[in-house]
DNA sequence: AGCCGAATGTTATAGTGTAACATCAAGGAT
DNA sequence: ATCCTTGATGTTACACTATAACATTCGGCT
């Protein structure tokens, strides 16, 4: 199923919204700077990686790892878990996608290669995520837990709400 | 399996820590708290209900839910996942225990009744859980949320790393 | 006693994720 | 050019996590 409509909470503000955009500069920007920094790396951005990472940008929302999977078969890729599984683990490695554990759930970054640890904003109306800015929070995670002696190597930070189109609509 | 060491990071400092307490300490007063807040809410803490608890509070890792189940099936409860899948929503609803979505596992909250939105400190070599107080993570989750004109109506934070004890042991 | 709503227990199945092994393609060494 | 190593892909098979739907039981109430 290609998307219907991209739903795409922002990329224009300083960091995104819940807002119309060019979804197309989402995707064109976002694949070639991770086309870029896999090459860097001396990786490689194999055909089923590409088109995985594609099929994230089609959406802000995020996507199940078998429904990946499910548009990878209809493509000729293979049809086993292992190969969704297996680049969404690269991309994910890589910080071009990012798991959203609350939804068991994959997101493609809009930001790869910018250091950044973000937060991610889930909607419980439209089921939009966005990728937050989120220094300011991480920072605070790092300094909450350096109180208890705790070193941070890597975080998951979700919220659940609402997004302000959905707010206006409903109530 | 009754679990060996508590291996129970802190209950003793403001809010805990890595480091070694009276953890008798901890179940018992998680668990009577657990019960005045449930009678208070016109609830029912019902015997599967307790035990779960009483599990969950036993050490300071998270438990999945299949491993509550065993326990659970071993003395004569329900052998079924929806007896422990029911017991740990219960207990996570009332704000007695907390998902770890990192983990796919619950752990007993060591505050109930106090509102506040936590943090959770996975130490990935001892598997310690430690419920960080993170006031300042989730103002500043807040905050991130509020620029973009999303509103945060509930978190996951969690954060993997090493704890003070682990770090000291091994490098 | 009889009723009602909540809690427990059951069967069955859906959804998520990995281990292990076979095959295949790309790049380097001889 | 061929071998050979390495990494990627594909497969089967399975483990783990979670829920829907329905039957039964329990507690409190009239």
């Amino acid at each position: 199923m290609a998307h219907s409509a991209p739903s795409c909470p922002g990329c224009d503000a300083p960091d995104l919204a819940f807002a119309a955009h060019d979804h197309g500069h989402c995707q064109t920007d976002a694949l070639s700077r991770a086309e870029a920094l896999v090459a860097a790396r001396g990786l490689r951005m194999t055909p089923v990686r590409r088109r995985v990472l594609e099929i994230l940008l089609e959406t802000h929302r995020a996507m199940g790892a078998y429904d990946v999977l499910g548009r990878l078969a209809a493509e000729g890729f293979g049809a086993q878990p292992p190969v969704a599984y297996r680049a969404l683990d690269f991309l994910e490695e890589q910080g071009l996608a990012h798991r959203i554990r609350r939804l068991n759930a994959f997101t493609a970054c809009m930001h790869p290669g910018e250091a950044h640890a973000p937060a991610f904003l889930i909607c419980r109306s439209c089921d939009a995520v966005a990728e937050a800015p989120a220094r300011s929070v991480r920072t605070a995670l790092d300094v909450a837990a350096g109180q208890v002696g705790f070193t941070v190597e890597g975080s998951n930070i979700e919220a659940l709400g609402q997004c302000p189109d959905c707010r206006g609509r409903a109530a």
